[in-house]
DNA sequence: TATAGACCTTCCCATGATGGGAAGGTCAAG
DNA sequence: CTTGACCTTCCCATCATGGGAAGGTCTATA
C-alpha cells in the first residue's frame, strides 16, 4: 500500500512517517519504479507500536530503543522495565514542576480582587 | 550598564535580551556610539519581570499582555486575574494529561516482571 | 602607547516533533 | 486522454533557547 493508506491505517501523518525514515527510526521501505513508498501489514504494526508509544509520551529517542527491545525476541523485559521507569519518574518530574507553579499561580490569583481598580498582587509578586 | 551586566543583574541571558528585544517583547535600548547597547535601572527591572513570568511559564505572548497591564496604571486588576487564571487552566490541564500518562505507564512497568525473560506487559500494550 | 583579553556586535545554525505549502511527477477512474 | 487524487522532494515555520563564527570595542597593564 502507499503511504497515505499506511498513514490513515496507522494513525501515523505520511508526513511524520516520512521524517520517522529520516531520522533512521524506521527502515527504508521499497520502492515502486515510480518512486512511491510501499508499505505492508508488518510496516503497518511497527508504525501503531510508534505512534502508541509517543501517545504514551516516550521521545523519538526512546522510541529507537523501545523498537530495538521489541525486536529482540532474547530481549530481558528488565530492560523495557528500566526505560518504563525512568519515563515515569521524568513525568512525575514534570508534573511536581507544574503543579508547583500552578498552585503558586492559583494562590496569586485568589489574592487577586479582579476588579476595576489596579492593585493586583499578581503584579506585585512578577514585579519582585 | 552594558548587556553583560545587565544579564548578570537580571538572570536573562545575553542571548534571550537581544531576542526579546528582536521580538518587540523589550524597547530597543539606547546605544553607545561603538553600537554597544546600554542599560538602567529600569530596563533590569523590566527584564526581572520578564524572568519571573517565564519562571512561572508564562509564554512570550502572555508576557506582552502582563507587561503592557504592568505599564498601564489603570489597569483593571480584573484582566490580569483573568490572565492568571487562564494559565492556571493550561497547567492543570497539563498535569492532567501527564498524570494520566504516568499512571498508566506506572501500572504497566509494575506489571512487569523485570528480569532476564522477554515477556513483557509493556511491549505487548504498545503493540496494541 | 601597544597589546591582551574580555566584552560586544550581527548573522547563521541547531534543537524536537510537527505541520504547511510549492513545484512537479504518477496513478486510476471515467 | 483528461481529471483529480495521490505521491515525491525541498524549504519554511513553530517556541524559546543556546552555540559559535567573524569581526569590532573597551580597558587594564606592561
Amino acid at each position: 500500500m502507499n503511504i497515505g493508506e499506511a498513514s490513515a491505517r496507522s494513525g501515523v501523518s505520511a508526513k511524520m512517517i516520512r521524517y520517522y525514515e529520516g531520522i533512521g527510526l524506521l527502515p527504508e521501505p521499497d520502492r515502486r519504479e515510480s518512486g512511491y513508498r510501499l508499505y505492508d501489514e508488518s510496516d503497518i504494526h511497527r508504525l501503531r507500536f510508534v505512534r502508541r508509544a509517543r501517545d504514551f509520551g516516550f521521545s523519538v529517542e526512546r522510541i529507537r530503543e523501545l523498537l530495538r527491545l521489541w525486536n529482540d525476541r532474547k530481549r530481558p523485559s528488565a530492560e523495557v522495565k528500566k526505560i518504563a521507569e525512568a519515563h515515569v519518574a521524568e513525568l512525575d518530574r514534570k508534573i511536581g514542576e507544574l503543579t508547583a507553579l500552578r498552585d503558586s499561580m492559583k494562590d496569586l490569583a485568589k489574592r487577586c480582587h479582579g476588579d476595576q481598580r489596579p492593585d493586583c498582587p499578581i503584579l506585585a509578586d512578577l514585579e519582585g
